[in-house]
DNA sequence: TCCTGAAGTTACGAATTGGTACCTACTGGC
DNA sequence: GCCAGTAGGTACCAATTCGTAACTTCAGGA
């Protein structure tokens, strides 16, 4: 095994890193996405929306934003209880950046199916 | 084990899920701020630099950069070999985002920060 | 009286991840 | 003759991740 010559947790730097670890976990996106295009959302609500998710990925997920301050979790008592969660401003904050990347993403998926139609056309022609 | 109802791989839906998978390699951020800011480099100067990567992670990560055609690879037969990554034009087209996520999560970090602080003297305050 | 629903929590276990160590080929230098 | 350096590849191994299933509390409805 080894010891690995040092524990070496939580880099220092970059927050770059930070930042995407933090959008990163499998279903993030999804959350956010929702939260931002259906507003504030109940947890059973976001859960039938963010398809295939588990309870406790959403939980632990819904903490993590809310550890970082991207959403508010609002609790209401009652029996059975009402939770509700929607942005903070900070998460707005994110609302310009993931778009940008959104739409490179989109534009890279269209240009790299154009390229394979292109190529397959090309080895059809050259048959 | 109980089968998962759906293999569901590769989720059809999100490009932003997919780019971010993509950025998120625990060294990714590393190996293309290095690559910007030191322009193109070779395999051993990038290990030196990305400090504490692996062999292993750093050819995966390339290999998959590479695949998503962020970077180019030049590999001269010399002997000893001589193998050389830069950043294609795709590569580039995420400065800007990666700049913006970069800058906000700095001033994020100097927030927190500073409402840390803050708290911390309003505890020795109070005491 | 038992079931349902909300919003989780917990235990367990399988699969993936990433690290370490060792292997390659080849040549130039001591 | 032996070692170093380049650019990895491969086997193995520990730790982390994520899913499933079962449990919780309390009130209202059939």
């Amino acid at each position: 095994m080894n010891a690995p010559a040092e524990p070496r947790k939580e880099s220092v730097s970059c927050p770059m890193d930070f930042i995407l670890r933090m959008l990163m976990g499998p279903w993030t996106t999804y959350i956010l996405y929702n939260l931002k295009t259906h507003g504030p959302q109940r947890f059973g609500e976001l859960k039938r929306r963010v398809s295939g998710v588990s309870a406790k990925m959403l939980t632990e997920r819904l903490r993590t934003l809310e550890g970082a301050g991207l959403l508010r979790r609002d609790y209401e008592a009652t029996i059975p209880p009402k939770v509700t969660y929607s942005l903070t401003k900070r998460g707005h904050e994110l609302d310009d950046v993931l778009g940008r990347l959104a739409e490179v993403g989109t534009r890279w998926e269209a240009e790299d199916a154009a390229h394979r139609s292109l190529r397959a056309a090309e080895l059809k022609a050259a048959e």
